[in-house]
DNA sequence: CAGTTAAATGAACGGCGTTTAGCAAGGCAG
DNA sequence: CTGCCTTGCTAAACGCCGTTCATTTAACTG
């Protein structure tokens, strides 16, 4: 039994190697090719695999390619729960430091990112299997959670004017998608150019001055929600 | 020579009320079904013609669509040119402005949006008939144009701080984009809310606190209270 | 060596965007 | 009316691509 039992497992993680062997092949095609215009054949020609093969290790094309959006979106959460954990920063450096963390995000895979967001709203979502939307959504759902965990964190420590802390969150999200969206458009005409640093930066800065508390001057104090 | 003349203007016209109808029922079926769903003969039948027949009157499914979406840009464009020469309202009342400006604009037809989005930073736009990517990308510059001399004029009313105002405008559009995306994604789970008018709303009452000069922040502003 | 299982494939299927060759109807000259 | 041309449209076919299935190959077991 003990025998069988390293055989299993060799063979999971011999499924697991695989596996990554795809995602790694789609990488490189959809990066060169992007998101419609890359084949199955191509992806399978790159992974050295008969097309068919892929559908022992994924369910469909959508499939193989919300793994490799998971894989970034697992990376942001790594991250964020970092963030969150950090007792040597307040709610305001925390704010400030998303900056660099989605910077960070858009630099490990900053096509991936924006078919992400492609997918994020579009009807690809259907035939998927349902573990893999529902760890989609999930997963997505906790970034957003702690995200607004922060900014709570913020309101309570006086530091930020009291809002809707998940409206906030709601608000960095959309902030963060539709800059890669739109810088990534006007890569396409300029392709040299690359501005998302400067420009979500420049966001979040604006966004975190927006609700800092002003003790100074107390009008502002009073801002509520709603 | 005046029959011959007035036989071409009824042909034109005549094409173009068929065009017209084709991007009519093309709506219909995009509502229904989305953009990837809804085939060619969806939209033929929905024209009570045949699939062939769109073709002589759009280079493929794509040049359809985005035919759509320019009706919609346009519809922004008369919007923002409208309010740019509004003198009636100063900078800062033009910005609060576009909270009502982009909810219309969502309301106009928030399908085709998302869509326009989906569309904005991929691969679709590569075959379609040069004149009409041409004029999508001048529409859409157009647009940013006016938001950002828009905010140029805040400045040199010394109402807003300054900023590139290209940058901030990028900022604006990004946000309008991202919040689209956002909300509708979530819609996918609970249809029957919508918060992008809240959210949205609130979006742009930060941003205008957050480049608002603080001497000018009279009574008008302030905080965003909903 | 026979039997079983796992991994992978080649060939085919079906859907869909697109193209092409040709048809029907109306105008117009003779 | 007849033959011919133009205009607007279509039926059928093409080709690509995602997906499936029957079959093969290889490895392991007893």
């Amino acid at each position: 039994m003990g025998i069988s039992e390293r055989k299993k497992r060799e063979k999971e993680s011999q499924q697991k190697r695989r596996q990554a062997e795809i995602l790694d092949a789609a990488k490189r095609v959809f990066h060169r090719k992007g998101y419609s215009a890359a084949t199955v054949d191509d992806i399978a020609r790159s992974a050295e695999l008969s097309p068919a093969a892929l559908y022992l290790y994924f369910k469909n094309k959508d499939d193989i390619y919300v793994s490799l959006n998971l894989q970034l979106l697992n990376y942001l959460f790594e991250r964020l729960s970092a963030l969150e954990k950090d007792k040597g920063l307040n709610a305001d450096k925390k704010v400030e430091a998303l900056k660099k963390l989605f910077y960070d995000v858009f630099c490990f895979d900053h096509l991936i990112l924006v078919n992400l967001f492609h997918l994020q709203a579009s009807d690809g979502l259907q035939n998927l299997p349902p573990e893999r939307a529902d760890r989609l959504n999930e997963i997505a759902s906790s970034c957003l959670r702690i995200l607004s965990s922060i900014l709570e964190e913020g309101m309570n420590q006086g530091l930020f004017n009291r809002h809707h802390p998940t409206a906030l969150a709601d608000i960095i999200w959309s902030t963060f998608t539709g800059t890669v969206l739109w810088e990534e458009s006007k890569r396409m005409v300029n392709p040299e150019k690359n501005f998302f640093k400067e420009t979500f930066g420049l966001a979040i800065d604006l966004f975190r001055k927006s609700i800092q508390a002003q003790r100074a001057v107390g009008s502002s104090a009073a801002c509520g929600r709603l």
